[in-house]
DNA sequence: GCCGATCGTCGAAGCGCTTCGACGACGAGG
DNA sequence: CCTCGTCGTCGAAGCGCTTCGACGATCGGC
């Protein structure tokens, strides 16, 4: 492996003059430029990224905390990802990934050894223990997903809260006034994840200012699960004609559930499901649905985290708006059912 | 942030003191040690990972390369990710997770500018262009696939072949003759993805080894695909009485299908699924499948990846046993079928 | 035509750690 | 009792890069 001395020689000038060839920090000459960047070439140069790191704090590595325990929605997740490392990329940085299991020590391990420039975290609780933790980092965070005290922290999510609204104002517009919410399973609702509970507090709001009939329960996986909660909704309020599906999970089932007690939809029950635009589309019936739009807000994200970076303005709560697109799941509903 | 100068000064003893208690790369007298760790403790002293790998050339991180396209198999993906960084935190090590899409390029990327002290590549193709520069890099690889000239290289994986004559053994045993196998997309087979390969070459020998009657089709992906797949499948041999599928996404729609043109899973047609456990069991049929075990694969491939780096000998092509499940989607055929 | 600013380059001082050789102390073996 | 080996520690030399200050050269303004 050659290094920058070797580079210098080979070009007959000193290492600090590489080094501003590299960084552009300096103005240099177009000649020697190009006799360093001859240089570089011919020896197959590459910058020792500790060498670098140490020398000028910055190791032009972001962490991702994600979630990788299988559990829900893991191709959300997986498209969280696949936007952050692209956007990563796109910036000249690499992507650490850490999982969330590790919780608040691996948040410290990285950012104290100076690992990583900044960190972008996944799936946060309403109360994150992991958030006083960051506050104490000397490398900024971006979060994705909103927790109950973010102050000093930046956040970009889609808005959930929005969304439900969005969800009820569509098929209160379509003349439904009695609906039920098929929600994230219990267990997403005990960890308190920031997005199930604004869905379910803009649902609630935008329920009341529609003066609509609603009723919501989460949703156990599995088909079981499906069956015991619509049987809830059911038994809560009759006369349901329109769901919120948000639970990824729950769609097929509850589709096939609906299909095999001759509930046809659209026909006698309208969906609006809030899930990445392909598994609404993979249904068998096309569903309308609210996009999750993973590839912007981790496209955000990282933004954020550049902009932190190098000191810009940030907005520090950066929440998405919802875009519902129809399909084949919603009806106009006569109004002899209202 | 306190240096090991800091430290050594806490404790009253030299840089290198301490460095020797942190590695424990030389005896060290207990009363020493327990100042060193004392003020190592106090001070909060976390060793600075750019100067570490500077000094040691070892970086402690494993490069990761994924296919993040959402392409197909994502929970396939998923769980050899989490399994991968597991691991490697197990041994004190972090990942960096690339795109398959960057290509030989991010590859020789971390490597020169040394990032990273081996990599894992999942997602192999046949003459994947990445072996040969593989070959050229300092740091070790290790593949979770098993491209053609892999020679001096590790590879990891599920034995698919053996997979492929386990099913039609298991078939067979139960008296199916007339087996058909739903494969992989197009795609996969257009890019030479090597699982689909070695599969498809196992279940051709043990085809003929065991004198059955099959036929093999891709199928793309959707519910139109696999009405298509089906389709061609019959239409190349009649009396089909069980199928084979190495497909994920295909398996829902493919139970659809059946359920609606009237063909009983098992009792008209019997299933073997190569899938995830928990995807087999996710069906409304719980299937009889060989298991893809993506952690022990995942677990595997960074075990190899540490022996190589501290020098051990390893396996260079290490391919494990696939174990079929029984579960509730295959049949005994009665004789009057066969 | 002189002065100060700007341009282009260099040298040197680190960044924080590991590691090698050295060296005193001490116990064991002859 | 002397020597040799081992133990425990230290000092110094890097690892490969960035960055700051310095300095000669060049240039425009008056």
């Amino acid at each position: 492996m050659p290094t920058i001395n070797d580079v210098a020689k080979a070009a007959g000038v000193s290492p600090s003059t590489v080094s501003y060839v590299l960084s552009g920090r300096r103005p240099i000459s177009a000649e020697t430029r190009a006799r360093v960047q001859a240089a570089i070439a011919e020896l197959g140069f590459h910058p020792h990224a500790g060498a670098r790191a140490l020398a000028s704090s910055k190791t032009n590595v972001l962490a991702l905390v994600a979630p990788l325990r299988v559990d829900v929605n893991v191709p959300v997740i997986m498209q969280f990802a696949t936007a952050v490392v692209t956007a990563a990329r796109s910036y000249n940085h690499d992507v650490l990934l850490l999982t969330k299991d590790e919780g608040t020590a691996g948040l410290e391990r990285v950012a104290h050894s100076t690992m990583v420039d900044a960190l972008i975290l996944m799936d946060l609780e309403r109360d994150d223990l992991r958030i006083p933790a960051l506050r104490k980092l000397k490398q900024p965070s971006v979060l994705i997903g909103l927790p109950s005290d973010h102050t000093g922290i930046a956040c970009v999510d889609l808005d959930f809260a929005a969304a439900a609204r969005e969800a009820l104002t569509h098929l209160a517009g379509h003349g439904h006034r009695r609906i039920g919410l098929v929600g994230p399973s219990p267990a997403v609702y005990r960890r308190q994840t920031t997005y199930a509970d604004r869905f379910l507090a803009g649902f609630l709001e935008a329920s009341a200012e529609l003066e609509l009939r609603t009723v919501t329960h989460p949703c156990e996986p599995g088909a079981a699960g499906v069956r015991t909660c619509l049987a809830d909704l059911d038994a809560e309020l009759d006369g349901i004609t329109a769901l919120v599906v948000h639970n990824e999970e729950a769609l097929r089932p509850l589709l096939d559930l609906l299909h095999a007690t001759g509930r046809r939809v659209p026909d006698d029950v309208s969906i609006v499901a809030v899930c990445p635009r392909d598994v609404a589309t993979a249904m068998p019936i096309h569903l309308t649905s609210i996009d999750i739009p993973a590839h912007d807000v981790g496209t955000l994200a990282v933004e954020t985290a550049m902009r932190l970076l190098d000191g810009r303005r940030v907005e520090y709560t950066r929440l998405l708006a919802p875009s519902l697109v129809e399909r084949d799941s919603c009806r106009e509903i006569s109004t002899s059912h209202r």
